[in-house]
RNA sequence: GCGCCGGUAGCUCAAUUGGCAGAGCAUUUGACUCUUAAUCAACAGGUUCCGGGUUCAAGUCCCGGCCGGCGCACCA
């Protein structure tokens, strides 16, 4: 029988460093507990080298028949075998740091293989089905969960930093909203109601501005029953977060700030590199119109004021096929994407979207058919989305009637009316701007990763039916 | 959802024009007192993703299905 516990005391990773000094031959006269998976076993006849790896990194272990306890067992470890190892600290005369096993356990035995011991774990579908296997056998893995990991930790404290509040909010919603997106669908049975998962926490959140909370954020998962890609999974994670008293310009410095800080925080730098290309999140980014980077994009002159015809023309050129329902204000936000999107390499605040497609966003002070709305790209992709949230209830409901009417036209994202916001808006909501940022995104980005798959986990995949 | 590509031993990959299904690593056995993907020797290892079809003969060609990668669509 395996042990239930092991006296472990000592890394890998520390060992190398505590250890740096001693030289070739060399015996440190400390005893030491390590503990992690056997990734190479090397035998020598009365002598055996394993490399050992724990969480911290990896150290040697040395056997000697003369020294070591059942050494004939330890060289009949299996490659992913856990071991418990005791023994002093020394360096081979080869000049390997190494552990020389006096006494051992087997803390648990592996009865699959990690792949090929050079080549690793290649299959994508054994790599996300079994990330376990495919975290011991390929570095590359590790190295970018982690860096996820100091993402959400940087975010966090970034965050807390300027004083917002971590708080959460529903999963299970009565009305999906907060975004345009269709949802997943559900069923409690005591309520005898249908629930859907949340494709945005976004009016939960500016609810509890409206209660008084004056900063808060969301760090959560998202769910959007939408095709997937390898910049798309179903479910991901987004930090959304809501400052009362500031405008979208304000939360345009919070967000450029918050993106550099986070990949200092995660890289060292704000200059990195991504898929072979330079890449740069330095501050200020530049901040650019949505009409402005359409104009320059088509090679014409065209705004939310444009006759939606011609609109529609220019997008029918880029075989957009354009329903009756569209406006010219969503025709222009097409057209934005059609035309402009996929160049913006360098971080970009787009701003300015036609109050047609965002439904939340307040109405521009200089020009009502326009949002003070904002979203930033990075890499062809939208990294973020923010704006000066509409606090007006009666606008607010027209908004949401427009959302209806295109529901009722068969547009299967549109929002639905939410009676208890509007409720939430007649208490008050200060004048307020909100943020959302993909998180798995911005890890992409950081870790380099073209694969949003590479950055979760554990994907989504479709069940094997075997 | 559509298109293209892929699926061969536990893992990584070969297999020419349709002609006996192979290698390295892992596993098993043996040798070896300083190895570093140790080395050397030997044994074993297969529903070639699944189901049909064409053919004297199919990993290879055709049809259908499953799963994945990429692109498109949708979207963040």
């Amino acid at each position: 029988m395996t042990p239930y516990s092991f006296a472990h005391n000592a890394y890998a990773g520390d060992l190398q460093q505590t250890w740096d000094h001693l030289i070739d031959g060399e015996e440190s006269g400390v005893t030491v507990h390590v503990a992690g998976r056997v990734m190479l076993l090397r035998t020598q006849g009365k002598l055996a080298f394993a490399t050992m790896r724990d969480s911290t990194g990896e150290v040697q272990l040395f056997a000697l028949a003369a020294l070591t306890e059942r050494f004939d067992e330890f060289v009949r470890l299996h490659l992913g075998d856990w071991v418990g190892v005791v023994g002093e600290v020394v360096r081979t005369k080869r000049g390997e740091l190494s552990v020389k096993v006096v006494s051992w356990s087997t803390l648990a035995v592996a009865q699959h293989n990690f792949g090929d011991k050079w080549a690793g774990i290649a299959d994508f579908d054994l790599r996300y089905r079994h990330r376990e296997a495919d975290l011991w056998a390929n570095e590359k893995s590790r190295l970018t969960l982690a860096r996820r990991s100091d993402v959400l930790r940087s975010a966090r404290e970034r965050c807390w930093a300027a004083n917002f509040m971590e708080v959460e909010t529903p999963i299970l919603n009565p009305i999906p909203t907060g975004a345009s997106a269709r949802p997943f669908s559900t069923f409690h049975n005591a309520l005898d109601s249908q629930f859907y998962l949340r494709i945005a926490p976004e009016l939960w959140l500016k609810r509890l501005v409206v209660g008084g909370f004056e900063r808060v954020f969301e760090l959560g998962r998202v769910f959007r029953n939408e095709g997937v890609s390898p910049r798309h999974n179903p479910e991901f994670t987004m930090l959304e977060l809501y400052a009362a008293y500031w405008d979208y310009e304000n939360m345009m410095n919070f967000t450029e700030e918050l993106v550099a800080n986070v990949a200092t925080d995660v890289l060292g730098s704000t200059e990195i590199s991504y898929q072979g290309r330079p890449l740069s999140f330095a501050t200020p980014w530049p901040r650019r119109t949505m009409a402005e980077l359409t104009s320059e994009a088509v090679g014409e002159e065209v705004s939310v004021h444009t006759p939606r015809r011609h609109l529609a023309n220019l997008l029918a050129q880029r075989d957009v096929e354009v329903p009756e329902a569209w406006g010219a204000g969503r025709c222009l936000a097409e057209l934005f994407e059609a035309s402009a999107e996929s160049s913006l390499w360098d971080p970009v605040f787009v701003t300015d979207h036609p109050v047609e497609v965002s439904p939340l966003a307040r109405r521009h002070r200089n020009d009502t058919t326009l949002t003070e709305r904002f979203e930033s790209y990075a890499v062809g992709r939208e990294l973020s989305n923010g704006f000066s949230e509409l606090n007006d209830p009666v606008d607010q409901r027209l908004r949401f009637e427009e959302q209806a009417r295109l529901a009722a036209a068969g547009d299967d994202e549109a929002m639905r009316i939410d009676e208890d916001y509007l409720r939430a808006l007649e208490w008050g909501l200060p004048p307020t701007a909100g943020l959302g940022l993909g998180i798995d995104r911005l890890v992409m980005l950081l870790a380099d990763e073209s694969n949003i798959r590479e950055v979760i986990a554990f994907p989504t995949l479709k069940p094997r039916r075997d």
